[in-house]
DNA sequence: TTTCTTGCAAATCGTTTGCATCGTG
DNA sequence: CACGATGCAAACGATTTGCAAGAAA
């Protein structure tokens, strides 16, 4: 696909989304299209000056929020938050819960996974490990609702 | 496994990879132990700071770092990282290199996995969706080596 | 014309650093 | 006794906020 249509349908999906479309909004939809792959607020925001030197970082910031709530385009989990470190040194994966974030390890007793090669990009990449996370409702939320 | 085992643990671990153990240290390897998983750095801090309320920040912070980079305990992935968006609707997967940390979209035909449910402590929890993190080397890191 | 957006500058939050001092091994 | 560890306070970087002015619908 190309950064044209990704951006077209990016567009879409926020004018669909009742979102107004000011000149800042197109550049970043525009930017968001072409750009590599899970960029930081950061680097979008550096992008973003380069086409528009006069648009602001709480505007490029708000932005990228307004767009993730309303579900054009998604954070990327857990980034951004404070940094967290995991006391247990066995083998385990983790379950988040969607409502407070909690996390909690996971024991498995097997993985398994194909990869769809055509459309995923991995090239040469060597594939060492991999952790599986569960999202859902943990049982205290599940109770509050 | 007791919060006292998982102190002892712990403490072994440190010791074994060379580290003083001074009174701070102590108390550190105590509380994360006892702490429910996967604590962020503050809520660390919070908590020794009871034991020993002179303790400053940069201790504990400092601390976590050499517990982590000591292979004690480890960083959640990405946590701490800037926050980054990923403007990808389709439902996809991720790769991310441990060397550079770029993080590519994978896209999986088939998931599997089973839970052992006995040192899992899932409870009530309900689990709607899961998310595959691949970690590796990339081509460029591969090539670099 | 109403409501949503913007730019600016200041504030915030979590975390890191420099440095003189202290204590463990 | 040497070297690593500490506390303090100041610096830091990324992100957020309050607010008055501006522009979509």
């Amino acid at each position: 696909m190309t950064a044209q249509a990704r951006y077209e349908r990016l567009r879409a999906t926020a004018k669909r989304r009742g979102l107004r479309l000011t000149p800042q909004r197109d550049v970043l939809l525009r930017v968001l299209g072409a750009m590599p792959h899970h960029p930081t607020a950061e680097e979008v925001f550096r992008r973003v000056s380069k086409s528009l030197s006069s648009v602001s970082p709480a505007t490029v910031y708000r932005n990228l929020q307004i767009l993730a709530g309303a579900g054009v385009i998604s954070p990327l989990e857990r980034a951004g938050a404070s940094v967290r470190y995991d006391p247990n040194p066995d083998e385990h994966h983790h379950f988040v819960c969607k409502q407070c974030g909690s996390v909690s390890d996971v024991y498995l007793l097997h993985v398994g996974y194909r990869v769809d090669v055509a459309r995923s990009r991995l090239g040469a990449a060597r594939v060492q490990s991999c952790e599986l996370q569960l999202h859902g409702l943990c049982a205290r939320c599940q109770d509050r609702m």
